[in-house]
Order: C-alpha cells, then sequence, then structure tokens
DNA sequence: AAATTTACTTACTTGTAGGTAAGTAAGCAA
DNA sequence: TTGCTTACTTACCTACAAGTAAGTAAATTT
C-alpha cells in the first residue's frame, strides 16, 4: 500500500496551504487517514521529511508542466501559470511560497534549502518565460525580465494571501491588471 | 510599569514578523523580558488578545503616518509607504499581512475580522493616493485605482516574503520596477 | 490607617506536540 | 518452512503549549 504514502503527502500538502507548516501535526494526518500518528513518523521520521516530501513534489508538478507548456507560444505558457494559481484561489489554497516563506525562520535548514530551490525554479521559468515572449513581441514591458519575473511572482503569491482575507475577486483582479501590463 | 505592556506587544510584534503567530508561545515572551508566562496573561489573556493588540497598534501607526504624510504630493507620499517596507526588509521582517495572511484560518474570529481591517485600511489608503496622484498627473496608469493598489499592496506584501528567500536585493528590485512603471 | 488596586509570582492543570521502542500480522523470497 | 521485509499498531516519553487559581508586595485611593 504505497497508496497511504502518497494520501498523506496529498494531505500534508492541503493542510500546508490552509493552516501553515507551524499549524498541523501528524494528528491531523493520521485521524482523517484512520492511521496511528506512528505510522506518518514510519513513513516521514520527522515533519522536516514531510515538509521535504511536499515540496519536491510541487517541484515535480513544476517540471512536468514546463515540459507540456513548452510547445505553446509565451503568452499562452504564462495564462496556464496563472491558472495554477486561480485553481488554488478558488480552492481558498495559497501556494507553497506563500505558506513557507513567513515561516522560512522555523524551518530546517533542510526545508530551507528547499524553499530556495523551488523559488529558484519559478522564477527562473518565468523570466525565461517572459524574456522569450518579449523578443516574439507577444510581451511589451520595459526593462530586465528577471526584475519583471519577481513582479509577476510575487503577485502570484500575495494575490492568493489577500483573496483569503478580503476576497476571492481579488485574484481575478491582481492577475487581470498584470496581464494588461504584459500584452 | 505600562512598560511592560509595551514590552509585550513589541517583542510579540517582532516574533510575529519573524517566526508568525502560530510559531511563538508566551515563554518566547516571557523569557527575554524577564518575567513569568503568568504576567503576559495579566496583560494579555488569552494569545488572540495578545494578536489583537499587535493588530491594533499597526491600524494606529499607519493613522498616524496617513496625518503626517498627507501634507506632501502623492509621489512623495507612496514612496514614503515604500520605505516603511524598505525598513522592515532591511531588518529581515516581514509585514503583518505576509505573517497572518497564510495563518488565517487558523485564527480566531476577532482576530480575523482585525486582520479583514488592517487589510482594508491599507487598500483603501493607497486607492486614494494613487487616485489622487493620478489626478494631478503625479502618476500615469490605466485601469481603476483600486486595481492598481491592490497590485501595490500585493507587491509590498510578498517582496518582503521573497526577499527573506532569495536574499534582500529583491526588495529593491521590485519595488523600483513599480515604481517605474507608475511614474 | 484601612481598603483596594496594580503588577506581578508560584504553582499548578490539561492538552497536545513530535518522536520512539517494541511488537505483530501479512506477504514474499530462498 | 524459515527468515526477512513491509506496513503498520500499541504504548509510551519528554517537552512544552495555553491557560488558571491563589497568593503577595508595593503603590494608590479613600
Amino acid at each position: 500500500m504505497q497508496d497511504t504514502k502518497e494520501r498523506i503527502i496529498e494531505l500534508a500538502d492541503r493542510l500546508i496551504r490552509t493552516r501553515g507548516f507551524n499549524a498541523f501535526s501528524y494528528k491531523d494526518i493520521s485521524d482523517p487517514l484512520e492511521i496511528k500518528n506512528a505510522a506518518v513518523h514510519y513513513y516521514f521520521p520527522s515533519k522536516t521529511d514531510l515538509g521535504i516530501a511536499v515540496i519536491n513534489q510541487e517541484i515535480e508538478k513544476l517540471a512536468i508542466n514546463k515540459l507540456y507548456w513548452a510547445t505553446f507560444p509565451e503568452n499562452e505558457q504564462l495564462q496556464f501559470f496563472f491558472d495554477v494559481f486561480y485553481q488554488r484561489s478558488k480552492q481558498g489554497y495559497i501556494c507553497l511560497m506563500g505558506s513557507l516563506s513567513p515561516d522560512y525562520e522555523t524551518l530546517s535548514a533542510a526545508m530551507q534549502e528547499k524553499v530556495q530551490h523551488m523559488s529558484e525554479d519559478v522564477l527562473e521559468w518565468v523570466t525565461l518565460c517572459l524574456e522569450n515572449g518579449r523578443k516574439k513581441q507577444l510581451f511589451h514591458f520595459e526593462g530586465d525580465a528577471y526584475n519583471r519575473a519577481l513582479l509577476v511572482v510575487s503577485n502570484m503569491i500575495s494575490s492568493l494571501l489577500l483573496a483569503r482575507v478580503t476576497g476571492k475577486e481579488v485574484f481575478e483582479k491582481i492577475s487581470n491588471q498584470l496581464l494588461k501590463d504584459l500584452l
């Protein structure tokens, strides 16, 4: 039953996005899955191990998406990217970066490294997407593509945060404004 | 010694910004101040009371700043606003919104309300600042001022988050890009 | 001078956190 | 069929979380 391991990661992912890494316990995982907390420790000896598994899964998901999106023009690629966040906003979830970066100082060195890795991955992809899109005249913006990518990523992260507090319509308002500025 | 109460709020504020609301305990406050944890409960019976006090202080600080800034032209007002965040980024602190919104679902109803209040306050001010600044031709942007304010606030929040993970230079890159787009 | 309030401390409680050691039933491998 | 591995459970531990009840010394009010 490798199934259990995947269900633990799945639930941990949801808990990190909804409550935060420091606000869920092994009990929050073992109870709904109807196993004992020691069973969670069996697969993930420490909470750090579990956190890392969740981040790794996210990094892999991005890698798969990147491959799939690569066949489309850059403006559509960026739209796909936004859609990932849009789906999350509808569920009331935030993204891993938005959840883990506030807790950054409380995370183990190993988790901090993974969080860094993930953010670099995302920023690198958005930078390339914007850069290539501009060359093809699909995007129009001034300045360094990396700086523009920072703006895009930054807005994705915190529009999910704001959406939770001030209402879900906020996400669409921010992403529409962002796109208008770029196209 | 009303002093103790203020020092508790001060330290709680720092802990919320550095570690997160769910990642500090009364011990983290009582130890450095060399008092007992019950002394913290004396001033703030529950953790929620303490959280609310911290948010209230922030709302008051903004109110004072708003009054002071009002005598300046809007582009300078916005620069002052950015500077508040810039100072935080240099300290490695994040803002209250960036810290409390990921934990939003785990907060008491009373704290959730306060967080909402704070975010509405900030958004209202930035919206007015942008709107008035545009009328005076100090800002140049397309679309609704509120949507643009969302973008500005959203970037302030998450540039502090990103700065923590990918380096402090990120804050300046984002805010410079933002200002360039507006001026 | 007596009563009350302020600003705490002492000493506790209950609950839960993350984690571990030892056991076990079922499956598979030699 | 014996032994090893997998996938857990049982039963526990230590640490600490938030919170409280009762006490107290000093200051303030009446």
